[in-house]
DNA sequence: AAAACTAACTATAACGTTGTAGTTATTTAA
DNA sequence: TTAAATAACTACAACGTTATAGTTAGTTTT
């Protein structure tokens, strides 16, 4: 119906030149008193609002973040996703959001597309299916490209830009001296393969946290998962694969899991074979989520702040953007805390 | 570093100007061989890529979707939302994502800015505090700049757009149904306010499946729960209710939940209980989603389709964006089903 | 009263692209 | 051998904005 008004129309409806518009609208002192009253009037009359597109062409900036994760469905991603969102808004930038769903193909697309003029920076937590092939071309070109790019949560050591990541390290070993603490000994550990950064991560906390209370390694008490993207399958292969464990060693008084999928079948197993959480066995998932919180019982986990980090990664993005001058590249390490619930103590 | 390469550098660069370059680059036949082959090549080697904003610019469009979602950590705005990515990409749409967090004021400001040249239409599931005051301002508005919006799952009889829904009754009473059919006779409603349009219209289901067959209505067995945003206290706060009507009306036996938290929060109370699940008492939630899958005994529940969903709308969305000439409103319904797990039958 | 200044405007270019309307030089038709 | 046709280009305008560099007319200054 009624399209956007331009100044060109303002100014030829007032007859005034387009320049004494767009002056007369910043508020500018060149304009007379009674040119700027008539302008300003008009403009609010019609609702007149700068067209985006033509200001993003004139100055070369978007005012838009680019957002990338692999899943929509986690609720660590989307906690990320809103710490972003508010910290964008706060200083006048938009937020886009696209899915990689895992894959490296759509990354790579995903990426061209939102670098091609659609956004200022990107956020981004890499696909499993990249971390596994270690191929990072796409990422170094954006760089290259002088659009700036934050990593979080998934990232590599390989790449070089800002990153914001929890210690997962120090959060596994959090968790399993949680167990520990309340006296437990045989600690099951379900966690993913090793090339999941993360996941090899908190194996290494699991690992240290176990030396550190001069507990040995037992690696049968470690299960390692090959990801199948929460197939019925899959899980069903977790849950057989912890019941085997379970039989054989039968002294088992602790699991804890790298993500709260992983938990949730473990509690699933427990109850099947009439073990008491947690006065026999305490569990302890990483992430919180809505899965923890409605199990039950409810799930001990640690929480990795996904709202912090968003924020986080948001600011860096934002202060390079700002900041001509290459500043060094940083990385930031949001604490993780454990949240207590019924699985556990 | 390198920044993008634009028609101009490349015109400069090989003593064409730039319409040649430009027409040499989309294959026109008024250029010649030898100039296409230089230019095709030069641009291919420098990686020369057309600068979307002064696409947006010049043709006035921008290809892009935006889609507005009350919160992020659901799984079913989730769902619909790879729905969307799906059905844009393969046309040649981008999706942005925005969230208005229940609330008027966020719903209204991110409408405004995606208006702002950032996209060509709109998909959008309403906040609740809107369709609690019913004003719809701003959607009109938008409607009126000739930016088509497509409303899907909150909507509301007093805006004129396209639609895409689910049938809210009818999935209700099928619900209400299978636990009949099981031989449930007093089944317990848990339900939201009357202004949330869905619990609304899941509560009539209900009771019209009821009606059908020949149960009699009994309004104690229907809890209406004042929405606060998920909070612990919200959340005990439901419990407690359930825990009482169940004291009150000790032949329950079965209970229809209209979203998966207030069916998460129904199984606890049973279990605390000691009420068998589904021997006792059968139970099932409207939504598919992480928590139903996961619980424990995992829960039946009416499946939204949230993908079809995102599908749809943006189906919808993109007919209209490529048809100038108005083609009326439409509302497309989509099916649910009922996914049966272990909390019933 | 000529020079300098100022207030209040306007013209122009630029951001990167494309479609339309030229402009050449060369070839073909009459 | 002149007019018409064609091939292969280029110029220009436009999308909406803004910053820079003008241009007026009127006012001070001396």
């Amino acid at each position: 119906m009624k399209k956007r008004i331009t100044l060109k129309q303002i100014a030829k409806e007032l007859n005034y030149s387009i320049s004494t518009v767009s002056k007369a609208l910043k508020n500018s002192p060149e304009i007379g008193i009674d040119a700027k009253t008539k302008i300003q009037a008009y403009a609010k009359l019609y609702n007149y609002k700068p067209n985006n597109v033509a200001l993003s062409l004139k100055n070369r900036k978007t005012k838009t973040i680019g957002v990338i994760i692999p899943e929509m469905v986690h609720y660590f991603f989307a906690k990320v996703i809103i710490g972003v969102e508010k910290f964008a808004k706060k200083n006048g930038y938009n937020v886009i959001i696209s899915l990689s769903n895992e894959s490296f193909e759509k990354e790579v697309i995903n990426i061209e597309t939102l670098v091609d003029g659609q956004i200022d920076g990107l956020i981004i937590s890499l696909s499993k299916e990249t971390l596994l092939k270690q191929d990072f071309h796409h990422i170094h070109e954006t760089i290259d490209l002088d659009i700036p790019i934050i990593l979080f949560d998934r990232i590599s050591s390989n790449v070089y830009c800002d990153k914001v990541i929890i210690d997962d390290v120090e959060g596994a070993k959090k968790a399993t001296n949680h167990l520990i603490k309340n006296g437990r000994k045989s600690i099951l550990l379900i966690t993913t393969e090793d090339y999941v950064s993360v996941g090899n991560l908190r194996t290494t906390g699991y690992i240290q946290a176990l030396k550190e209370n001069n507990i040995e390694l037992d690696t049968d008490l470690i299960i390692k998962v090959e990801d199948k993207k929460g197939t019925e399958e899959e899980l069903h292969n977790i849950e057989e694969r912890i019941n085997e464990v379970l039989k054989l060693k039968s002294d088992i008084d602790g699991i804890f899991a790298v993500n709260e999928i992983y938990a949730a079948s473990a509690l699933k197993v427990l109850k099947k074979n009439n073990i008491k959480i947690p006065t026999e066995v305490g569990v302890i998932g990483f992430t919180d989520g809505v899965i923890s919180r409605f199990s039950d019982p409810s799930l001990t986990t640690v929480d990795q702040h996904g709202e912090k980090i968003g924020k986080q990664a948001c600011k860096l993005l934002i202060e390079r953007l700002n900041n001509t001058n290459n500043i060094p590249y940083q990385t930031k390490i949001i604490e993780t805390s454990i949240t207590i619930r019924e699985s556990s103590k």
